[in-house]
DNA sequence: TCAACGGAAAAAATCGAGATTTTAACAAAA
DNA sequence: TTTTGTTAAAATCTCGATTTTTTCCGTTGA
């Protein structure tokens, strides 16, 4: 089917094989940049034309969404996209924190030179686009979101648990809707780069204890700063 | 589609409302219980005649199951089921204890008295269960399953958390699978109905600690049995 | 005014056939 | 014997058409 059903994430993007796939990929593109926005109808005989795809075919995306908690479906009502709603992504980021702070405690316990190795290079990769980003390049925000993903995996890639980085994946998806859709107009002054070295620095240096706690307090941070940008939106319909 | 996607436990087993559900709920069991075994090719072609459905249906079922993690796909190159590892029974394990205590220690914290009732409910079915299974009616297996995941589902059903309870829910799944294929003709000499009132009373006692620490032991005393039956086996492939 | 009923339109689910890709078998050459 | 290349068979993927179910809306009757 695709291989993002695959724990590994892998590094170089893979082409995708099957109409499912492209389709899947568009689509959960566009459900966590927010186009189609939480809780809207996703009917089979529109989308297909959208998406230049056969009904069975987008179904079967569909289908693959709902594996990522992006798409919810319910027998013979159709497909939804997944609700939101601040309980949810304080939810989201509690497991977030408990699997992804135990990852990184693995990481550096396990974490060998190569290991090291890509993520200084994903951390170089992620400090570029934050300059960038720093010199108000907008076009960049896509490149930078991608970066941001491939240095947090790079952080507990050498976790050897892969349920770890499964859940941890499928977590960082659903944040990355919620920012995506709270923070699209909002700056949120913050030095977002100083965490991310704070991080990195404790994280290469093998101390565990420091870099759990900055990890701990970057992720919260992302909580309230999504909680202040959306005062009392998004409470229409409770989580999923 | 299937109200399997919904995280929520439905106490009431709900009857499939579409072909695809009623080919996903028979594919999954016939998994879980080792009918196709780990790492066997699913071959639409073949399955459809079997499960009495179209091809494109079947597909939407192996699809579902996906989510489950019961079943791999690689584009332009089929499906297969799952296949297992002494290592990713060990992963499983580990973490359902740091899911499922953090799970109990919430429920225990926000339980109200609905949540006692309920528990109460569902050890009353277990116990009977376990009472037949002692006087060795091997018919009863099944229904000590399904008794058995209710419990352990009625235990953590006060914890707020969704994720909690849907990653839970796949690794639970997961651990049955292991247990049916390992234990299919070793007894594994073990008390679990005393570790199960001992968890019982603890939880309903609100002794956090303890109950924690009963479920803990509950949980890796699987991992041990399935370990010292499964000498040697099962260890052909990489896990996943 | 409101609820219940009924029919039409829309949407979802299902299936079977055709197009594309992978796998397997087999022969020829190094 | 091993490797390489060709061909046939099998399996996957895709789509359009049909069947079934749900949803919408206007009508009837209290």
């Amino acid at each position: 089917m695709n291989d993002t059903t695959t724990t590994l994430p892998t590094t170089t993007p893979v082409e995708p094989k099957t109409l499912v796939e492209a389709a899947y990929n568009r689509l959960r593109r566009d459900i966590i940049e927010g186009v189609h926005p939480p809780g809207e109808k996703l009917r089979v005989e529109h989308l297909k034309d959208q998406y230049e795809v056969g009904a069975g075919t987008l179904r079967e995306a569909l289908l693959l969404l709902i594996t990522d908690a992006l798409v919810v479906g319910q027998g013979q009502r159709g497909f939804r996209v997944a609700p939101i709603s601040l309980a949810d992504f304080e939810d989201i980021t509690r497991i977030r924190v408990l699997l992804e702070t135990e990852a990184l405690r693995q990481s550096i316990a396990f974490g060998d030179e190569a290991w090291e190795a890509s993520l200084v290079a994903a951390f170089h990769r992620l400090s570029r686009a934050e300059q960038k980003l720093a010199e108000h390049d907008v076009s960049t925000t896509e490149e930078w979101e991608l970066r941001n993903r491939a240095f947090h995996e790079a952080l507990i890639a050498a976790c050897p648990s892969r349920w770890i980085r499964h859940f941890q994946h499928i977590l960082y998806q659903q944040s990355e809707r919620y920012r995506r859709i709270s923070l699209l107009r909002q700056p949120i002054p913050r030095d977002i780069h100083a965490e991310h070295q704070a991080i990195f620095d404790a994280t290469l240096a093998r101390e565990a204890t420091r870099a759990i706690s900055l990890l701990t307090e970057h992720i919260l941070r992302t909580l309230d700063a999504v909680k202040s940008a959306s005062v009392g939106s998004f409470s229409r319909g409770k989580a999923r």
